[in-house]
DNA sequence: AGGCCCATGTAATTTGTTACATGATTCG
DNA sequence: CGAATCATGTAACAAATTACATGGGCCT
């Protein structure tokens, strides 16, 4: 029996709405994935088992041979036990930050680009989570709906985005700024280690 | 042939300062697994793998049959050719955001207890990162030593780690507070929709 | 002598990715 | 009618974790 994260998490995603494997992924690849990658060869065997537990049936088959799932009774009960009872994996995986260890191999100005490239690579991804918020909260006002929990919720991890963009590329202009102005100290440095 | 981040990973370690698996597998579990956890049983195949390709060999024998790692030129060229031609895979997986979106789930005080252990869990993080700062200045202070290109990159990401934490922490602290004072909302909302 | 940490490995399993495969429906 | 998108699946592979297994050397 699978317990996996993805599991628990599929069966809260369907608790909210009833939905198709199908457009699972596209939640995943559009919203989901800066903070948990899956992709549809492990969404749907992933749904297929659930639905054998019980926690999912299928509610509904479309055109396209399309079945929509939503959760049963059991199923709620199950993310609501996996929430309280078992703690979050804290550890992540941070590429760019492992590779941070490693940067004192290249000359100063590589290591200066290797920021460049950070550092526009979030201010485009902070400008695509901004456009969302704004987007939000036009729609908010236009509807003036009260913040349902999930829409709420979904907002947390929204300005959470934000904040962690922001904070990272402070830090990385500062850190590609000190590399720039200790040009000289990082490569003697370089040259002594690597000869 | 494998070309796994862990494995250039290991590659640029190691060409640090020679070191054996032991003594990776170590440095990870201290300091690394934060950015990029891995235990032994990768790390032992992937350096005799490196070493039949070449890019590492074994540069000493210790007491308990320790094998000691160094690079080799072709080792160093990799690393160096990995760092400059390819572009980090900039996806960070975390658990916690993930599960933020099946809060609504819960009643609003465990989405409230959710925030305090998260809090508390981070507080501790930020705590031991400070030390290891204080920890590392003093060094320096006594040592009298000017930043050499690696310590000053661990420097950088334990920069990054303390900024993470610290704005982490305020987010959480926010993001409860607002559960606590709207938690009628929050319940109601959750009524309506579990019913 | 016994306990602890150093040190290296393999096996089994789970999780995640890439590639392959196929068919239905809509839209222009 | 052809292209794009919707929609679901499997196979093969790679990466990562957990459990199993073993032995050396150090310290008291």
């Amino acid at each position: 029996m699978r317990t996996s994260v993805l599991s628990r998490a599929l069966l809260g995603l369907i608790a909210a709405e009833p939905m198709s494997g199908y457009g699972l992924a596209r939640l995943f690849e559009r919203t989901l994935a800066r903070a948990w990658p899956a992709r549809h060869p492990q969404i749907y065997p992933a749904l297929a088992e659930l639905e054998q537990q019980g926690l999912l049936r299928v509610s509904e088959t479309g055109p396209r041979r399309r079945k929509t799932y939503a959760v049963t009774a059991n199923g709620v009960a199950e993310v609501q036990r996996w929430l309280r009872d078992t703690a979050p994996d804290r550890t992540v995986r941070n590429e760019t930050i492992l590779r941070l260890f490693m940067l004192w191999l290249l000359e100063s100005r590589e290591a200066v680009a290797f920021f460049d490239d950070e550092i526009e690579s979030h201010r485009q991804r902070l400008v695509g989570f901004e456009q969302t918020l704004a987007d939000d909260e036009r729609q908010r006002r236009e509807h003036g709906t009260a913040q349902g929990g999930i829409a709420f919720c979904a907002s947390l991890a929204l300005e959470w985005g934000i904040r962690y963009e922001r904070e990272y590329i402070e830090w990385a202009t500062q850190a590609r700024d000190r590399i720039a102005d200790g040009a000289k100290a990082w490569d003697n440095a370089r040259e002594r280690r690597l000869g």
